[in-house]
DNA sequence: ACTATCGTTGCAAGCGGTTACATGAAAGCG
DNA sequence: CGCTTTCATGTAACCGCTTGCAACGATAGT
């Protein structure tokens, strides 16, 4: 209806000027604790709220915290969102998304969000940045803090959990029920993201594969793209050979899922035939019984958020990079290998 | 590093004024091709970005959404959200969120939220306000569109869907397949947020069973805190009865996946013993064959955000309430009811 | 030749806050 | 009592952009 009130407005009616009564709002020490009461009380009466476009111009500051994240429908980037939030909630920041599911997105936001003149601070969520991006970047005047991109090549803040290490333990666990046919299930290397996690979480497979004397058969080896189904077919194929593993990494718990899928359709028993290990901990796991690596995806968002807070507090010289351990959990997918009549 | 430039300093360089520069690059008719060619070439050359705070200030907008919504987390809430992304990404919006986990963060965003000075829209998503802000919400001179909340209560706009005709679908699948004694696992109806799809559901439930002439049994009616364990329990309970439903509709997916968790308990099989129907169709429901009512997630988003778009660019006097019809997808846990030998 | 019109441009006043600096009153002090 | 300090407040500039209005030269109309 009407103009909402201005801060000259709470002045007039209190009988100060706007300066007295900015400071008492913004609770400077430089005001008389009476007439301080009193410039609350008008602006109480007025339902005062100050004008955030204003104040940010004056103050030279967005005081806004911008997210990038890769599609937000993931369940892991929904939880790491609830971190960040958490993070913020209690703090002057604002919280901006944008959500990515396309190059063109990704590019079109790199271009244009990292600017002093737009928000305070950049939080990108698995989301690496294309490599021609890295150096403007690695300048930029906003501090920009990763969570879960961007590995050990660029000399920026963030936090991200170890995959090579999920990849390890993951694999540790089905060496120590005995399997020794080991079976991986992943998403392609290559893909138009840069997304490195599959690679990693295979790399991280091999090594354990290795320390224990076991080299990677080829026919153990299925990439593919992205999903449930998807990881079925590519299962499906590894399993119907007779000469088949004994167990499989599925390099997501989306995948897992599928591996499980077809794991029924061959009607082979999960995990009397086969164990199945996914990576992620997705709520799904829970009432599949998936037994899974567990990133901690809540506080990877946390963590982020404060580490940008600090960032933009006093942009610190050295980046700093944290990095979250996984863990194993548990749950019916995984047992000891099936005794068979031949030893190895 | 240095300052980045400002609108002055494009213009100077180029030669011109200030204003022929703001009117040149916000493609203003009233200004030669030429120069406009000249100051736009000045202001890549400078990589000129406007403040936005100044901008906003000016323009006396925030060109800022804020969403306000209840467990970030909720698969369907994701879902409801990159429906909104979508609708405003090509547009002049910037998007805010808040999380709403608690009552006291509920009241606090009502309280702060609604004001121009913020915002200059408020999209709410599966949050019922708190009925003594209604009237003031109403009177708001902010517009205010809800999703997924806020039945025929209130005059404002909304998106929602039809949970009682959603209710009345999963119920009337159910006894299509010749189910008579049908069970109810849902939520509690009191609960601090006030939500109300747990008795919305059970509503339809009971309008389907009474057209076909069967009244609902009190012990066929389980209501408890929202979970899959909980449902787990209640269903426990419900179906260790001799004298157990042969059918049971739970008011929400995580619930119904509880129930399935009862059903193996007791060694009944689905759909044999027991048929089981859901709600709202996340993505484990596909992986565990759960058929389910669809309610269009992304949809809502979208049209919630438009019709936001839409009060914002012109306020409508008599708002409107889009409502989505939810649809039954079937799946491999609903089936025909088992053959008897006493018949009814 | 004079004026009305049109297309371009500049001037300057906002938008609504914050804050450096000036001011004035009261208090402290030798 | 005069001087410095301290505390509280006001004045006015500024943040960077937009835009109503005035101005001005060129063109057209009579």
């Amino acid at each position: 209806m009407t103009k909402p009130a201005t801060i000259r407005d709470v002045a007039r009616r209190a009988g100060v000027s706007s300066a007295t009564a900015s400071r008492a709002l913004n609770n400077s020490p430089l005001v008389n604790h009476d007439t301080k009461r009193r410039i609350v009380a008008v602006a109480e009466e007025l339902a005062f709220a100050p004008s955030l476009s204003a104040r940010r111009l004056s103050l030279g500051k967005t005081q806004t915290i911008t997210v990038v994240v890769s599609f937000l429908t993931r369940p892991q980037a929904a939880e790491r969102l609830r971190g960040i939030d958490a993070a913020l909630a209690d703090s002057e920041f604002d919280l901006n998304i944008y959500n990515v599911e396309t190059v063109e997105k990704r590019d079109q936001y790199f271009r244009t969000l990292p600017l002093r003149q737009r928000t305070d601070g950049l939080l990108v969520v698995s989301l690496p940045p294309p490599g021609h991006n890295l150096s403007r970047l690695e300048r930029s005047d906003v501090p920009i803090v990763f969570i879960d991109a961007l590995e050990n090549t660029a000399n920026l803040p963030r936090v991200l959990g170890d995959d090579v290490a999920g990849g390890e333990l993951a694999t540790q666990h089905l060496l120590d029920l005995g399997h020794r046919r080991i079976g991986y299930v992943g998403d392609a290397f290559d893909n138009p993201f840069g997304f490195t996690s599959s690679r990693d979480r295979f790399d991280g497979f091999e090594r354990a594969l290795a320390s224990a004397g076991i080299e990677v058969g080829e026919q153990d080896v299925a990439l593919g793209a992205h999903g449930r189904y998807e990881a079925r077919d590519l299962a499906a194929r590894m399993l119907s050979h007779p000469d088949r593993p004994t167990a499989i990494f599925a390099s997501s718990d989306t995948q897992a899922l599928g591996v499980l899928a077809a794991a029924q359709d061959l009607g082979l028993h999960v995990p009397v035939d086969l164990s199945v290990i996914g990576y992620d901990d997705i709520e799904a796991c829970d009432f599949v019984g998936l037994t899974t690596v567990r990133q901690h995806l809540f506080e990877s968002g946390r963590q982020g958020a404060d580490l940008l807070m600090a960032e933009i507090a006093e942009r610190s010289a050295t980046p700093q990079a944290v990095v979250l351990q996984p863990s194993i959990i548990q749950r019916r997918t995984t047992a000891p290998r099936k005794e068979v009549p031949h030893q190895d």
